[in-house]
DNA sequence: CGGCTTTGACCAGCGC
DNA sequence: GCGCTGGTCAAAGCCG
């Protein structure tokens, strides 16, 4: 386009120059002119980019609304049919979100802040992280009176840890089984259920996805169903980060692709790639968070990536299979071109472009190339 | 020297 | 109760 421009004004006055000393003055207004195209091109790239941003939020904006409704839905389904789990109110914190999941939530969230004499409220309130929370709801006082034994046991429990005098490696471990109860009861406050799982499985030549936290392995193991070995990970980016992760090859006759298994909660900022990361995953937990487990309503969330969702072992876990592309029928001919596919609850549209693992990708492949290189599984070819 | 990985040992949960 | 298995620990080694 510039040169288009620059070329028709080499010649502004019809290519008549009969002095020399015109050359400059037509040297100097073609620059001119050449400057203000330029001018122009930027301005339309910075338009195009605000367009683009825009376009992004409002995508997000309207894939979060339909899927309010369709929770909204469901939760009248489940009501109007009184199953068993009825007053089962599940809650996620995946990433940062200041969306509220439900109002017996926000009330809940307020009975938090006022116990805590609402220190640290806005940390709290914007927390990040991978996270899931079950609580149980069947009225006010009720809740009011599970939380009030909450926050009892804790302090008791704390009380003895600085009482108690660890005097052996397995006191100390049982101290330690006890500080990560805590974690897992402030976040569950549910211990009968463990944690949410969210798989994602990734076609990649390399294990160790950068997801954007700081991992540290603490373990390695062959499991009796995989003959190929399974790395443990801890987040270290926090000294009590509770947060782990397991990474395993999916199997010997599927090398190139690994699962990765995140659980818990980060207890400290992330960056923003570990963002865009619980972003995503936020949205597959949601599925567990929706009761839905037909494909149907699967496909309503993960239009372009094959998923399950299983509560085997009691381990709630939704699955994200990147290595199986999972395209629409009603859209036949959707643009590949096209920006992102936003599951997220963040309140930020993605537009970075790090090497990061994301799922604002509407093709399954494309996240293949753009991961990173950290660590490897050892016993791998 | 500090941080990370490796790896054998230990422990708890689960099924029989 | 016992054995199996998955998860975790921690000492030793490696590396920048």
């Amino acid at each position: 386009m510039i040169k288009e421009e620059t070329n028709s004004c080499v010649h502004p006055f019809g290519g008549v120059m009969a002095e020399p000393d015109h050359k400059e003055v037509e040297l100097d207004a073609a620059k001119a002119k050449v400057e203000k195209v330029r001018e122009e091109n930027e301005k339309l790239k910075l338009l195009l980019s605000t367009i683009l941003t825009d376009y992004n939020s409002l995508q997000m904006y309207v894939s979060n609304f339909v899927r309010q409704q369709h929770e909204a839905s469901k939760e009248l389904d489940s009501n109007e049919y009184d199953h068993d789990d009825s007053g089962v109110d599940i809650s996620l914190r995946l990433g940062r979100s200041e969306i509220k999941i439900s109002k017996k939530e926000e009330e809940v969230e307020k009975i938090s802040l006022d116990n805590e004499n609402k220190v640290g409220s806005e940390k709290k309130r914007y927390a990040l992280g991978l996270g899931f929370r079950i609580q149980s709801f069947e009225d006010a006082n009720s809740t009011d009176h599970s939380m009030k034994l909450g926050y009892t046991s804790r302090d008791v429990k704390n009380g003895n840890a600085e009482d108690k005098c660890v005097l052996s490696k397995k006191d100390l471990k049982t101290a330690r089984n006890e500080d990560q109860q805590d974690v897992l009861e402030e976040h569950n406050e549910q211990p009968s259920l463990k944690k949410t799982r969210v798989c994602v499985k990734a076609p990649c030549e390399d294990p160790s996805i950068n997801d954007g936290c700081q991992w540290r392995k603490y373990g390695q193991k062959t499991a009796k169903a995989n003959p190929l070995p399974r790395a443990y990970y801890r987040c270290s980016m926090s000294s009590n980060c509770p947060v782990r992760k397991q990474v395993q090859r999916c199997g010997e006759d599927d090398t190139s692709a690994y699962m990765t298994t995140y659980e818990g909660t980060h207890d400290h900022p992330l960056p923003m790639e570990a963002t865009h990361m619980a972003a995503g995953t936020s949205a597959a937990a949601s599925l567990l968070q929706s009761g839905s487990s037909s494909s149907a309503s699967l496909s309503y969330y993960f239009p372009f990536h094959h998923f399950s969702v299983s509560t085997t072992n009691a381990h709630p876990t939704v699955t994200l299979d990147l290595t199986r592309p999972n395209y629409p029928n009603h859209l036949p001919n959707y643009p590949l071109s096209s920006s992102s596919l936003s599951f997220s609850s963040s309140d930020r549209p993605s537009m970075s472009n790090s090497r990061t693992l994301s799922f604002n990708s509407l093709i399954s492949q494309a996240p293949l190339n753009t991961y990173s290189h950290q660590t490897k599984l050892s016993g791998q070819p």
